[in-house]
DNA sequence: CCCACTTATAAAACAACGTAAATAAAGTCT
DNA sequence: AGACTTTATTTACGTTGTTTTATAAGTGGG
């Protein structure tokens, strides 16, 4: 119900009654969905409605199939209350992951608790057709192995490791990667599964997903922080992921630690990246071994040198290696900590394999975070790890799905629908 | 009309009729401020409302005396326009800016501009009761230029140095001095004056303000930095001023800009404002000059050197000066590109007296600000100074209080009120 | 064991709000 | 002059949530 118009781009749009009804529907389903078997009357309590519009608001998503009773509860001085919950079974939802190197789909369920996974390897770097063809297979195993999965689905969400601009459409070019060509996803998904589709980058698919599902459920305000091959993040703002005017919003990899530090893939200097991502390790790894006079680091060379040789010589009790790793923690420490200070959310959660290092990163990371933030900034701010785990990419891509049903706030206007 | 509840911590909460009334009263009194002398027609079409409904709640407004009719407008082939237009008159605040060493209260009419002006000096090293004093000699004189100030104002706003916490209360402690002994500004008020008080930090209400009634107009997303003897911000994320979870969000001047760089006063090392700050500035001439062998700059002994005496040298030509203004432009860019990374702003509107220095500073920290940023996220962003001039805290605390009238989002949660 | 008291749920009357459609008002255009 | 267009107002109506009342189903004291 939200417009744009001609008012500088501010979007203002008044409200009618249909309007009420979505809000409240969306805020019952999703008390239900949090506090598990529950008495209508406690839901009404909870989100200040009168027992009788939530009596009926529940009688709608029962018949609907949503919700279900669970049984009668004690009773506290009076008639027991009659239970409900949601029922994670009535529909599902599909998220594919296309990552730089693999495909992940999966099929969850209401509770984006992953029902069905599969995964093909895809490289992106082969191109824009191969990666439709892998896409198109994927779809169609997941059609066999799930005949009913087009029609009980709510639809399917896609995390692409790249930012999806406001200015640009669908379709999506890795920036890294200028030969790609291209690729319009719901365009190509729709042709082999009918359903809505919705697109959104990595980070931002998996902050919700955490937000919704897992670390930062509850919370208001989350900074979410992904450190794999680079680092990229993405914001829950007073109950909302917010993507910015154009849809950058989050891009913490990128901020400057170092005025005159080294040089970033990105093109700048001292990017968080430069230090914490994949290459920047190996770059520091590399430096300090030719610094201590080392050619070789647990039989590898030099010029072979990855971040899973830096991880293993670590836990083999290299000490170089250890500190390689340590200092990692504490770039990205300072880059969370600034964050914390621009934000100030109440948690924040960390992924990517970077963080799955362990405590050896994870250890001086919140340390410094929470010694650089700004004192009494980050005090009431919890630092954990994300709980989506392995497949947090797909269960977060489920997630943009997912939330069209439980999102209380109104939905962002960039919604990139097909059918 | 949203609560707190067990929910760990989310807001969540049901909507009923008076909440569709009062939100689109705020989005027709928004549309009819922002486009000026406007008919009913053209108001319901932006609101996207029916012209009964749009008709009803202007006459409203009429009846109130916060709209009225403005003549008609010209016919485009049918019955011409009868225009309304807010009438600035109507009511109006009062802003009162607490700074480290002047008060400035101002009383606004409804387009925050200035009708009285009252300032006292009252340095806050002298404590919380010279203050008070001061604060009530204000609202004295106040009273006696307007008589009827407290009757037609919607409320007071007041901006104060120092961050105003969720989990504290409107008490007001600077953390720079811990033997202020605080002062509930609220209560003191009332004592004064008769009217709804609401206080918020300084970078917030001047960002409000800009917001609302200056360089931010119409923007939905905003970043505002305020250089002045520290470096501070705040944020305006999808068309509301947001406070993060426990009211810091917005404090750009600590985040790290150089891991091992110089202390700074909040106890880190390396933070925007240890460079950007009045001391990191001056600090940087000293050192300047010292590498150069000179111990004086234009007449000024380097023990005495102030942020002034740079600015009034480099005006007279002197090129070392010249520079360290210029880095100092640099530092604050390189600040403004992070948080522009993080955010993604349409607009970043720059506020304080290190932005009044003018070009020398604001030249380089737009180039920088922009070459820093990552490629493609600050093309579209608007780096602007503000519009508010030299009242801009008084005006924007007016603000606090004007936003309730014109905010189309729910207010936040955390609002100081008293009577 | 019964009766007063709670608590939960359901049903009915009611009030607030916005919309659609009809009507009136006041112009333009051919 | 007559058809058409645009703006504003009035009226009937539907949706939505609340309040009130009734009913169901327990607890607990005497």
């Amino acid at each position: 119900m939200e417009i744009e118009d001609g008012n500088r781009g501010r979007r203002v749009a008044g409200r009618v009654a249909g309007d009420i009804r979505r809000h409240n529907r969306a805020v019952v389903l999703e008390l239900v969905r949090n506090l598990g078997p529950v008495s209508r009357a406690e839901v009404a309590r909870a989100a200040r409605l009168s027992p009788a519009t939530v009596a009926e608001i529940i009688g709608e998503l029962v018949r609907e199939g949503l919700v279900r009773v669970a049984g009668e509860g004690p009773s506290t001085g009076g008639r027991p209350p009659a239970l409900v919950e949601l029922d994670p079974e009535a529909r599902s939802a599909v998220g594919l992951e296309i990552g730089p190197r693999t495909l992940t789909a999966v099929v969850t369920d209401l509770n984006a608790a992953v029902k069905v996974r599969v995964e093909k390897p895809s490289k992106m770097v082969e191109g824009a057709k191969v990666t439709a063809g892998q896409v198109e297979a994927i779809f169609e195993q997941i059609l066999q192995e799930v005949p009913e999965a087009a029609e009980n689905s709510l639809g399917v969400g896609v995390a692409v490791p790249a930012p999806i601009l406001r200015s640009r459409g669908t379709r999506f070019d890795p920036p890294s990667d200028p030969e790609w060509g291209g690729l319009d996803v719901p365009e190509l998904i729709s042709r082999k599964f009918d359903a809505p589709v919705l697109v959104d980058n990595d980070a931002n698919a998996r902050a919700l997903g955490e937000f919704l599902f897992g670390a930062g459920r509850g919370a208001s305000n989350m900074l979410y922080v992904i450190a794999h091959w680079g680092v990229g993040g993405a914001l829950v703002v007073d109950g909302d992921l917010r993507r910015g005017a154009d849809g950058g919003a989050g891009e913490i990899g990128h901020t400057v630690i170092e005025v005159d530090g080294p040089p970033c893939g990105c093109g700048g200097y001292g990017c968080l990246e430069a230090f914490a991502g994949r290459a920047g390790i190996a770059r520091r790894a590399r430096r300090a071994l030719k610094l201590a006079g080392r050619d070789r680091l647990g039989g590898v060379d030099l010029d072979d040198l990855k971040v899973r040789h830096v991880v293993q010589a670590a836990r083999d009790g290299d000490e170089l290696a250890a500190r390689v790793l340590e200092e990692t923690g504490q770039y990205l420490g300072i880059g969370v900590a600034n964050a914390i200070n621009v934000l100030n959310p109440e948690v924040v959660v960390l992924g990517g394999s970077t963080v799955e290092i362990g405590e050896m990163v994870t250890g001086p990371l919140v340390r410094v975070a929470r010694r650089r933030a700004l004192p009494g900034m980050a005090e009431g701010t919890r630092i954990v790890k994300g709980e989506l785990g392995e497949d947090a990419g797909a269960v977060g891509a489920a997630a943009l799905v997912l939330r069209e049903l439980f999102a209380v706030s109104v939905p962002e206007a960039v919604r990139r629908t097909v059918v």
